[in-house]
DNA sequence: GGGAATCTTGCTCAAATGAGCACGATTGAT
DNA sequence: ATCAATCGTGCTCATTTGAGCAAGATTCCC
């Protein structure tokens, strides 16, 4: 009972009187028979020391502190980062990484929204994450915007389908038009993605893409939930390959590293859509990225320059800014260009 | 992104302005275009909202607030709650019922230092939490105290051994006298029990205890881990029969149901020190009951008016105010006052 | 659509709080 | 032991914040 640490635990009474009995430093100093100012001083080292904790629990909560290291740190133009407050009272991980990627969804098109200047014409990706914006547009988000597909959809054949319906809903919530990209993602020869883009529409679309002023687009993670894997385009092995490699995921069907270097020049020879080096050097690329599961390649896409605003949540955030996890995770191998 | 609750997303945004980046009302005004007293407001409805979770994490830090609760709804003269935080990092569980059990113990000792009028005559318990207050307590807490211990030990043979340490210990820093009850807990027959009570020594030290100034308990939780069943008094059949029939755990070795009446009459006939009835009569009990496996006994122990003061932890504070957990649990059985 | 009831808003004023300062106590070096 | 430096303390004053109030806006009921 020799009170070492006296002043810290005055400084822990003080702070529940304060913040749980909601009293007045004047009223504490009288039960602590201390001066006001001396409390007031009690208070501040609670606060400084981190015994308090001030959280703001809400699924809309933003963290600005988070964000604002983000852009200090690690040089983004800006960056968006949702609260992970209540994900873990999911009992299902999956049903979590839903909910956290609604989350983020509902921030990145709040931010479309108040984008100034809007854009005239918007790039975009496809897949659930940009799906889940258009979602959460609200209706006349913009009036009037051109809205381009910059990669390659899952299949010619189901063109007007899933990978279509974000870029029409965002257009559609906008006053605006949709430009599809008609063709796959992934061709099975170089020579066929150069046939393609050769032909007339699909070069005026990728020109369009080219020239948008703002571009929207998710990224995926390298594993065998990967939507590449789903749909066809890769099978497991070749996935597996590329992890091998150091692929941790894709930006625009376009596979990286871990310092956003493309894995596989083979593959990426025969991706259709718009190049990395497009989207490093436009001015406005939103990137929209939220999961456990996409906390590396979100890390690749930010050291690599590849966004200039951010939109994720709070854990991936946390680990961007972690120096620890900066480290060379579970696989780090010397990527190689041409493996295949 | 129709604004339904745009008032309450515009006070989550004001909380964040004013709690995570330290703005001052005039200023988040200013940003959010609104005046500094709509700002007030909203800050005021995010805070009504609960939506901001102000948590002091410190691991001697209290609990004003439920100690008030538990206070007036249950009714006790005086409540400690101490913090939970920072215990689910443990890995081990068994490691946290240790901290939390210390940092229990540490509260009571605190408020029997505090304790005024000074008890002259201190009747203690013995067991691990007892221990553990002990340990916590400073050198010169009093200024010569009696301190008698209240139910059997362990064992005659063993009589100097672990029980009475806690005791000795206690009137040792206390500048005082410690008077052991030299019996075992439970003995074989009734008869045994009156010719040990009826002892002249025995006697006087249960006189002694009668007359206590004030009480300082624990209580044991009704299974295989009993201190009970450790020390052979229980076989775990018994154990199991004793919970059959409704017992939730012991207060000075005589056990309960959740009502706090006694279950088995045999046993209790059997069982040496003082009475419930005496302790429920006594201006100052306190009782000091912390960890999971406790919520049941404490809850019966507070019912049933045992206690006049309880020192626990945050959860078993929660677990009593939930009237959701008063409905009878798992195993509510009548209880027979004399099975065996 | 009129009118009462309620809610919201911007204010005044008082309470509460934080910044800065001067003074006395404590510490540490010589 | 002495002096300087540092620290903690209690203050003044300015800023910040909350309570209460009256006017305007909105809702709701008929």
């Amino acid at each position: 009972m020799i009170d070492v640490d006296s002043d810290e635990l005055l400084s822990i009474r003080a702070a529940e009187l304060y913040y749980e009995e909601n009293k007045t430093q004047d009223e504490i100093g009288l039960i602590l028979s201390l001066t006001r100012w001396k409390v007031g001083r009690l208070i501040a080292q609670a606060k400084a020391s981190g015994f308090i904790r001030i959280e703001i629990v809400h699924p809309r909560a933003r963290r600005p502190a988070l964000e604002r290291r983000l852009r200090e740190k690690i040089g983004l133009h800006d960056a968006i980062v949702v609260s992970t407050a209540g994900i873990d009272a999911f009992d299902n991980a999956a049903a979590a990484a839903v909910e956290l990627q609604s989350r983020t969804a509902h921030a990145a098109a709040e931010y479309l929204t108040a984008l100034r200047p809007a854009p005239r014409t918007l790039g975009v990706s496809w897949g659930h994450t940009l799906h889940a914006v258009a979602h959460h547009l609200g209706q006349g988000w913009a009036h009037g915007v051109a809205v381009v597909q910059i990669n390659g959809s899952v299949s010619l054949t189901r063109s007007a389908g899933v990978a279509a319906q974000a870029a029409v809903a965002i257009a559609q919530k906008g006053a605006g038009t949709a430009t599809l990209l008609p063709s796959p993602a992934i061709l099975e020869r170089r020579e066929t993605r150069l046939a393609i883009e050769s032909d007339r529409t699909v070069a005026a679309v990728l020109a369009e893409a080219a020239g948008a002023s703002a571009y929207l687009f998710s990224a995926g993670q390298a594993d065998e939930n990967s939507v590449h894997v789903a749909s066809g385009y890769l099978s497991v092995d070749e996935m597996a390959a590329l992890v091998a490699h150091g692929a941790v995921g894709d930006v625009v069907g376009r596979y990286i590293n871990a310092r956003g270097d493309i894995v596989d020049a083979e593959l990426d020879d025969r991706t259709l859509g718009i190049r990395l080096q497009q989207l490093r050097a436009a001015a406005v690329t939103i990137a929209v990225i939220s999961g456990a599961a996409k906390h590396e390649i979100a890390r690749a896409v930010v050291v690599s320059g590849l966004c200039t605003v951010l939109v994720t949540d709070e854990d991936t955030a946390l680990a961007l800014l972690d120096p620890a996890s900066a480290a060379a995770p579970a696989s780090a191998v010397e990527a190689n260009p041409n493996f295949s």
